[in-house]
RNA sequence: GCGGCGGUGGUGGAACGGUAGACACGACGGACUCAAAAUCCGUUGUCCGCAAGGACGUGAGGGUUCGAAUCCCUCUCGCCGCACCA
């Protein structure tokens, strides 16, 4: 027995200072006229860390699935592109500053030092020469760039609306940034806001992100909730004229085939024109007081379904296009300034909404479907009726006795021909409101000049520098406003005075393009050269957390759309494949958070128990796209293995001599089963990490040769070392160093150079296997038959067998199913 | 309400429609040790039985099948996203 012991704190440096100094993980940029003959590529990327204090263990396990990936892909033959940078702008590090005094960018770049320490501590397979960061003015200048290509097209624009204030971090946020009516940041109740803010026209994509969710590999669950957020619905939209004033309102429906049930019309409080209408009526005052109760109350209470519904008349009425019937108006808070046209037909016989008004303020309800076959009496004149699959069209004029389906086309036809309708298609999804009023963001790179209004700053100026400030507070506008000497320019165009646009970037907009600049990170005369991300783009696996589903993969996704418009890139799509891990829990089961106390750091982990084993154990602890809980007994487990792994390298190492481990010629008995046992594990980690993420079955393969190894400890050393050595190959991807360590202490030979091991066919078959034997379906013998047997003497083999007969016995054989290689089932009556 | 995902031992979890519970943790027993730790070996779904063996078992109920954790239907519970979206 040997004294040494595994020791990973003299392990990882060693094999992580081999990596740097050799810069391993590095790979160039190929000449076009190079790629076609390269090996294929293939692009593993994990979305960048937002730095901020130290890495958590959320990190160690985006980080260690990634790592996993690319090293597999590497040793498969493929040309890795595998970088990673800091999403350095954002709100944690002004607010810190705030509350410190400690400047963003100080307090920024300490933390991107300690995620660099942490990174290379962990042993990752980084690119380091792509290494970028959001904050430095090297970048961000692209991304000023970028707003002002989309400027150009009319895709960045500035207009007044109604938006989302949160009033402690006093800024405007983007709809994906209001969880349940709170700021997604702080928690802190969000207001609505009429406000002057620049937004980007994702909406006009919001066909393409729709449809192009088709062409990706991604989770259902992603994709659904995307589905959901552009939550588009057709229908028509219908034209209603308001007589007296001359006005036509057109309203959005989903349901035009219950236009001859409409019997009031409703309209938003935030409708610009409902004052006018309530002018001169004997409503106007009321109307008045509604709209104010109305914009004053909070978005998250006016929002609820179950609220009565509430409402005012204008006074006026809007005629309906189908029968010409005068429809009472009214404003209600129920209707969404937002969505559709601001105004809808009111349908109670079809609609809950609808039918909630009617009720409360008296309103007829007038059925114009029913299910086929029900008479017009029998339907009720005052309920609400659900919709079912079969409808024809009642009440509806020269479409009545109509089918639903035919008769909704029929009524969009008839009110296309005159004018007063059109088939439509609606959108959930709002433009993504990108202003932000704080300090550490991307400056936004337009001017204002006193003569030529609104001007953005060229290219040649660029970047717009953030200038450094002192005091950090919000006070409702950017803290940029007071740094005077920044603020005050002149203008480009007529050399007038101008001032700088103050508002800074949503760091989501960072975001949204970094993965590109990877490609070409050093490019200083464009941000991507689009021939050099022609032989990288897209992503081929793209690995982070699911709460990014909307915000950050939506956004990703625009901009990618937009770029190929331009003209600056081939691909429609970032993400080919995405991969969402699930987060790591306390040990109490609940999300780790400081108020809990339940906060496990991976750094005193990975001092204690070595880079390899926390790693393999994030990946271990269960499907790596489901939470799970921490444990420190499952993580000794995991660190018990890679020991029994090491230590039977050192053995090895010392009886025998160093040199190539390959599979030995004709084994028998023990080595003959552990070679079996090694080529089993090839075969089964291969199909484990090949697009299958089935990390947690791959290291327990691993495990079972290892164990496979301590049982047969008599078996010849050249199949132990064959064993042991494959072992090593296969946990590399998971464990890097104490696979680079056992393999190179056996063979001499790095293992990231070799190829990855290839499972021999003919070792995954022994000459005899355990026949199940069943009656009726239920195991009831198990006896030895050679393999490739006929089905005959299967047969034959699984009638004799003892717990058979005495299971059959009186019985009829009514037949015999024969699995070859695997069981036969006897079917007996 | 709409959409998505899930329910398997004491625990985390395995299982192309073909031996349910791989692997790991924990527990129990043994070896080594003066002892402990470490390490190594073994047992470990539940119930009946001394044993051989048997019965029961993947949220509930039904169905398809020679055979269902797996496929289909109904229900139930849980998690996630959206939600007065016309």
């Amino acid at each position: 027995m040997s004294d040494r012991r595994y020791d990973p704190s003299e392990i990882e440096p060693r094999w992580q200072a081999v990596w740097e100094s050799e810069r391993t993980w590095e790979v160039p940029n190929l000449p076009p006229d190079e790629v076609a003959a390269a090996p294929p590529k293939s692009y593993v990327l994990e979305m960048l860390p937002y730095p901020s204090g130290e890495p958590h263990i959320g990190h160690l396990k985006n980080y260690a699935v990634g790592d996993a990936v690319a090293h597999f892909r590497r040793r498969t033959g493929h040309r890795v592109l595998h970088p990673l940078g800091y999403d350095a702008f954002g709100l944690p590090a002004e607010n810190n500053a705030i509350k410190t005094g400690i400047p963003p960018r100080q307090a920024t770049d300490e933390s991107i030092a300690a995620f660099q320490r942490a990174f290379r501590a962990w042993g990752l397979s980084i690119d380091w020469s792509r290494e970028i960061s959001s904050h430095e003015p090297g970048y961000y200048r692209w991304t000023q760039w970028i707003f002002l290509r989309l400027f150009e097209r009319g895709l960045a624009y500035r207009k007044e609306s109604a938006v989302n204030w949160c009033p402690n971090d006093q800024t405007v946020l983007a709809n994906e940034q209001v969880i349940d009516g709170r700021c997604e940041r702080c928690g802190h109740e969000v207001e609505l806001r009429q406000l002057e803010q620049w937004f980007f026209r994702i909406t006009a994509y919001a066909d393409r992100l729709l449809d192009d969710l088709e062409t990706i590999r991604w989770p259902e669950s992603v994709k659904a909730q995307q589905r959901n957020w552009i939550g588009r619905s057709s229908g028509a939209e219908v034209t209603f004229r308001c007589e007296a004033l001359g006005i036509d309102y057109p309203v959005f429906t989903t349901r035009p085939d219950t236009l001859f049930g409409a019997t009031f019309f409703v309209m938003a409080p935030e409708h610009p024109d409902v004052m006018r209408l309530a002018a001169g009526t004997e409503h106007e005052a009321d109307v008045r007081a509604y709209v104010n109760r109305a914009l004053s109350e909070r978005a998250a209470d006016r929002g609820a379904a179950e609220k009565p519904k509430t409402g005012v008349p204008l006074g006026r009425t809007v005629t309906n296009p189908v029968n010409g019937e005068p429809l009472p108006m009214y404003v209600a808070d129920y209707v969404l300034m937002e969505y559709g046209t601001g105004a809808v037909m009111g349908v109670p016989a079809h609609d809950e909404r609808d039918h909630a008004f009617a009720t409360a303020f008296a309103l007829p309800i007038r059925p114009v479907v029913a299910p086929s076959g029900a008479e017009a009496s029998d339907v009720s004149e005052r309920a609400f009726t659900a919709h079912t699959d079969d409808e024809r069209l009642i009440n509806s004029g020269r479409f009545t006795g109509m089918d639903a389906v035919a008769g909704r086309e029929a009524i969009v036809d008839w009110l296309e021909s005159r004018g007063a309708g059109r088939a439509a298609v609606s959108y959930r999804l709002r433009d993504w409101l990108l202003s932000r009023q704080r300090y550490w963001g991307c400056p936004i790179p337009i001017l204002y000049c006193e003569s030529c209004g609104m001007v953005p700053v060229p290219d040649g100026d660029l970047p717009v520098l953030l200038p450094e400030v002192d005091d950090y507070q919000p006070r409702g506008r950017s803290p940029l406003a007071a740094a005077d000497e920044w603020l005050h320019t002149r203008c480009p165009r007529c050399g007038g005075a101008a001032r700088r646009e103050t508002d800074t970037m949503d760091t989501f907009v960072d975001s949204s393009w970094y993965f590109l600049r990877y490609c070409d990170a050093r490019n200083d005369a464009a941000p991507w050269d689009p021939e050099v991300l022609a032989q990288w783009a897209p992503i081929d696996q793209y690995i982070g957390g699911i709460e990014h589903a909307i915000l950050h993969l939506l956004y990703a996704r625009f901009f990618v759309k937009a770029f190929a418009d331009m003209g600056l890139l081939s691909v429609q799509e970032p993400f080919a494949a995405l991969f969402t891990q699930g987060m790591i829990l306390g040990p109490d089961g609940h999300k780790m958070s400081k108020s809990r106390g339940n906060v496990i750091s991976p750094t005193p982990i990975v001092e204690r128990f070595g880079a390899d084993a926390a790693r393999c154990y994030v990946l271990f602890i269960g499907p790596p796209d489901q939470d799970a809980a921490w444990s420190e007994t499952s993580l000794e487990g995991v660190h018990r293995f890679l020991t029994r792994l090491w230590r039977l390298g050192d053995e090895l190492a010392q009886t025998t001599a160093r040199g190539p481990a390959e599979t030995p010629e004709n084994p028998t008995g023990d080595a003959l089963e552990l070679v079996r046992k090694a080529h089993w594990a090839i075969d089964k980690v291969t199909a484990d990490l090949d697009g299958r993420f089935s990390f947690n079955t791959a290291i327990a393969a691993i495990m079972e040769l290892v164990n496979e190894l301590y049982r047969r400890r008599d078996a010849d050393s050249g199949a132990r070392r064959f064993a042991t050595a494959t072992a090593a190959s296969l946990v590399f991807p998971f464990a890097p160093h104490v696979g680079a360590e056992v393999y190179e202490l056996l063979t001499g030979d790095r293992v990231w150079e070799e190829p990855w091991p290839a499972a021999d066919p003919a070792m995954l078959v022994a000459e005899s296997f355990e026949l199940v034997c069943q009656v009726n379906g239920r195991v009831r013998d198990r006896v030895p038959a050679p393999t490739g047997a006929p089905r005959e003497e299967l047969e034959r083999l699984a009638l004799s067998s003892a717990g058979v007969q005495a299971h059959v016995n009186g019985h009829e054989v009514v037949k015999v199913v024969v699995v070859p290689d695997k069981l036969v089932n006897v079917v007996a009556r």
